[in-house]
Order: structure tokens, then sequence, then C-alpha cells
DNA sequence: AAGACGTGGAA
DNA sequence: TTTCCAAGTCT
């Protein structure tokens, strides 16, 4: 690539580079359904595709469709889940199957409003189902892709802080006409992204597109706001991990003293996890005060 | 509109 | 060891 191809275009372009180099993922191969195109885009959400693949592979077979996990009890689906992070995404995704099952005959609507209806579906993953799914020409905005617009067009290393509005309408100006291109496009954006044009070492040497305004000013370094890096470490976050762990390991449901010695840094802390993990759902405390996943006792 | 929300691998 | 990062969403 790279030589002559005079009038290609970005579009172009990355669309060859994705043909040549995209990766072969399983959720990509034709044929894969609204439904399981759901589960990938939500387990992928701040979690590697390494990490995803296994358990959307378990998950693809053991529910083929909304009614069978709907069908299953959210502590099953927790379960299944395993360590991705950030659990309550299991949680809505098993809200979300309920009301697919019920409400929309079993299948996963094609419309980008009735999708951002739905639990655990936002801006990003109401249009990539859309678009991957149903082929239709919409916007995919994801991190990748702010930071390939921020570079090749802003000219800036970093894409800043999201803004919603603005970022739909940069990526709207460079979506192909067709919606079978668009949809090209936005597959072809969001690798080049993750493999080429990362966040740490982007691979400039190895860039197939002719023209980038970042590059042509030289890699400026990023001036603006950085998002403050988030501490994990003895927070909250951590205590309600550790429990959650302790509860999927278990069969049934466990004693408090259990719970109590998952997080003893802090017993405080510890009870304020336990309750907040039972506002949200995750937990449930059985009749005889013992505690267990959602629907497990 | 910042901040909460998991987890593990790489630099 | 510490920091950063990974196809965001919700409040």
């Amino acid at each position: 690539m790279g030589t002559a191809t005079g009038g290609l275009g970005p579009a172009g372009e990355l669309a060859g580079w994705y043909a040549a180099c995209g990766r072969d993922l399983p959720w990509r191969r034709a044929g894969t359904d609204g439904w399981r195109i759901l589960l990938s885009e939500v387990m992928l959400q701040q979690t590697p595709v390494a990490r995803v693949l296994p358990v959307w592979e378990r998950w693809a077979r053991r529910w083929p469709a909304p009614s069978a996990m709907a069908s299953a009890t959210a502590g099953e689906v927790l379960r299944e889940w395993g360590s991705l992070g950030y659990p309550r995404r299991a949680l809505r995704l098993h809200e979300c199957a309920s009301i697919l099952a019920r409400e929309h005959g079993d299948t996963v609507p094609g419309k980008v409003d009735t999708l951002l209806g739905l639990p655990g579906i936002g801006a990003y993953t109401a249009r990539a189902i859309a678009c991957f799914a149903y082929g239709q020409r919409v916007p995919v905005v994801d991190i990748n892709v702010r930071r390939v617009v921020a570079r090749t067009v802003h000219g800036r290393g970093d894409p800043g802080p999201p803004s919603t509005r603005r970022d739909l309408e940069d990526v709207d100006a460079m979506l192909p006409a067709g919606s079978a291109d668009a949809a090209r496009f936005s597959a072809a954006i969001m690798e080049f992204g993750a493999l080429v044009c990362t966040a740490r070492a982007p691979a400039c040497d190895s860039c197939p597109l002719t023209e980038c305004h970042w590059r042509a000013l030289g890699f400026p370094i990023y001036e603006g706001p950085r998002r403050a890096t988030q501490k994990f470490e003895g927070t909250d976050r951590q205590a309600r991990g550790r429990l959650m762990a302790v509860l999927r390991a278990a069969h049934g449901p466990v004693a408090r003293a259990r719970l109590d010695v998952a997080w003893t840094r802090d017993p405080a802390q510890r009870d304020r996890a336990l309750g907040t993990l039972l506002i949200d759902g995750l937990v449930e405390q059985t009749a005889d005060g013992m505690f267990a996943l959602p629907g497990e006792h």
C-alpha cells in the first residue's frame, strides 16, 4: 500500500487495509445474528478482545436467543460472565434479554432509537448494532474512532474529553454514501485504531493512510485536559470485585463471615461495598440472612 | 458533567 | 512497582 493510490481517499485506504489486515473475529463472520452481535458489543465495552473471545463463544452456544437467557437466573448469567469486569453489564444483558423476548419477538431491533431504550445500550452500542448487525448507515463512534479522527483530521494526538454530539457529526461527515461501504468503513476505522493508530505506540511506520494531519504537523504532543487516572487499589470497586468473586465461586448462598474474610482491611468499606451490591441487584440476601447471586436461592 | 463502575496484561 | 489502557454506560 501507499504507492500511487491517488484518489482512493481515507475510506478507501482503510477499506483496503481492513480487507488485508482485519482480524477474523467470530462475531464478524457472515450470518452472525443481532443477538450475538449485541452480546459481543456489550462484552467489549471497556474489555479487551482476548478476554471476550472465550466467554462470547460459550454464551453464543448456551444462550442462542434472548428467550434462552431470559429463562436463566441473573445469578447464572453473572457466573458465566466470570471475571470480565463491570458485572452490572451482565445484569443489564439479562434484563435486556427479557425485554427482547417479551416485547420484540425474541429478536434485536434495528432502529437506533429503539436500541437506545434498552438497558446497557448507549450511544456507541446502539449504533454498532444497527451498523454491524443490520447494515445501517449510521456513525459508530468508540474511543478508537475518536482517536483516529483526532489525529488524522484534527491533527491532535489525543481526542480529549468526549462530546457525543460533536463526535457523531465528525464521523457522519466521513461516512461513505452507500450503507454497505459505510458499515465497512466503520469496522475498518475501529480496527485501524485498535491495531495501528493505537493510544500508546501508534505504528505510524506501517500506516496505510496517505494523509494524516497529526503526522503533517510533526506529531504535536497533546496539551488538553487529561482524564484523571482512576485509582483501583483499595477502592470500593476493588472491594465489590472481591465480594462478587466469593459469590461466583460458591455454589449457593454464603454466610456473612465468608464475605467478611474477603475484605478485612476496612470493615466499614466492606459493609458499604456489600450494601451497594445489594442495591445494584448484584447480590441478594436470603430469608435466613445468607448472601447469594440473584435468583440462586 | 464529573465520577463510579472490574479486571488483567503490557510497558 | 506504578501507570496506562481495553469496541462505554449511567447518574
